[in-house]
DNA sequence: TCTATCGGTTCATTATTTGAACCACGCCAG
DNA sequence: CTGGCGTGGTTCAAATAATGAACCGATAGA
């Protein structure tokens, strides 16, 4: 393991439930010498990604990182920031992954991947258009947005005019509301015969919902199980592809699958 | 110097004009040997600080800076953020300095250092409450804000019965205009008689000013040439408190103090 | 085809990191 | 006041990890 791994590892001690880290507490909580610790410490401290507290003495995480951070807010485009992590998805579930971010009252394609050899792909020209209700993303997007997200989408002309069923406001509040217990959105042949996906919401830094992320596969592709297999691996990357665009997870959300939480939900 | 030192230094390469470097680029720039700063570079990419491009094989910035950013932002509280840098900067100067935000009409203190053993020190019981064109931080946020602002501000009826003399719209936008292209804003006596500063302002993520960063300090204590060394020393500083706070600082503002700029205001 | 340049790798040499012991300070209980 | 304990921080021989000249393979142009 490099020192550099080693002394940069040491940044991730800091959340908020440990804001501040003396000398000794890093020292407990990676086992490895107070020397070595303090050297990494105060070299961290040197080129400005810790700051020492002049008086008690204990770190915190320093300016250096915000400077750097908004160096890549300016200079890497959103999609380059989540391209790395929806591509390995991709490959991971073998399946069509996109993600999307709200225009008006249409979920628009920021980036999609498909990095699998199945011979059957799943079509996705029209994503976007259909009504929220009708995708798993849309659904993901409204259970954790405020209600008054979804009454304005309600009340959406192109929203009712769309397809033949006008979706009844009460069933459709009780799916959110099961959908942000357990974390995650699914469709099952809903939009489109055949096709069946699982979504899950994207933070901004307020901890708003902005964007979703979703896994689209064939039904055809997909047991009893998979769709809890998708969900499962899809909420294990949703905290990254957050964080990956600047934002925060609400601490009260569902971030990993749990039977419990499933069960709970429904 | 220390290795963990020599990597981070890499980080600090990648700017708006150079987003992506690749690996002889980064070789190029620092001198040191291929395979030095090839095992730097994927040491910082095993931890997400850098990003690879799967194409071209750059380097760009990666996720785990704007993760800890948020992080950072999370724990650290606004005033912590800026407090080693205004402190510094107060030892420097010898004098009061102070950092505010605006609040409705008033800048109010967000924090404020005095560090230095002068008997005479500047009282500033009141600062916050004069209105923004009596106080050279006023001046400096009016002077970079959008010019409605200055108009609200004008038609703000606790400006107008402040004092006797109601400022001429003219004049005062006259004045901002120098501000703007000098850099700083200065006060001699005007406000309170024996008391001078010198202000810039502090952006936001938006490059927006958002808040000031001022230097109080007793005309008695000034000389001819006082005014001009606090502003290139808190004009030095100015970038660093900006990005310290998260914020950027716009590409056309003046941001080091030049013999140039300041005939060129005046 | 030949050449230049790119990213990346190897392995003996070298220099840095490491850690047990040590120091100084502040705090609390007796 | 004092002695013990827990801080943060330092030292220097020993151990280990970083280094760099040479090398590899791929790619793009001339």
């Amino acid at each position: 393991m490099s020192t550099i791994s080693k002394a940069l590892g040491l940044l991730d001690l800091f959340s908020e439930a440990h804001p501040r880290l003396g000398l000794t507490d890093v020292q407990r909580m990676t086992g490895r010498d107070k020397a070595t610790v303090h050297r990494h410490l105060t070299a961290l401290e040197e080129i400005g990604f810790l700051e020492q507290d002049a008086g008690t003495r204990a770190y915190r995480l320093g300016p250096a990182i915000t400077r750097l951070a908004g160096m890549r807010a300016r200079t890497v485009a959103e999609v380059e920031m989540v391209r790395s992590v929806i591509d390995a998805l991709s490959r991971d579930a073998g399946e069509l992954v996109h993600i999307s971010r709200l225009q008006g009252f249409d979920l628009v394609d920021v980036y999609h991947a498909e990095l699998h050899d199945h011979p059957v792909r799943v079509s996705f020209d029209a994503y976007g258009l259909p009504p929220l209700f009708a995708t798993a993303s849309g659904k993901a997007y409204l259970a954790f947005s405020t209600s008054g997200l979804l009454d304005m989408a309600l009340a959406d002309p192109r929203t009712v005019q769309e397809g033949a069923a006008r979706p009844d406001p009460h069933a459709v509040a009780a799916e959110l509301s099961q959908i942000a217990k357990r974390g995650y959105a699914s469709n099952r042949d809903t939009l489109r015969i055949g096709v069946s996906s699982v979504a899950i919401p994207v933070f901004d830094a307020s901890a708003r919902a902005f964007a979703t992320c979703s896994i689209a596969y064939p039904t055809s592709r997909g047991g009893a199980r998979r769709a809890a297999d998708l969900a499962a691996l899809l909420m294990s990357r949703g905290r990254d592809i957050t964080e990956a665009m600047g934002g925060a997870v609400p601490p009260d959300v569902q971030t990993i699958w749990t039977p419990e939480a499933e069960r709970a939900a429904s």
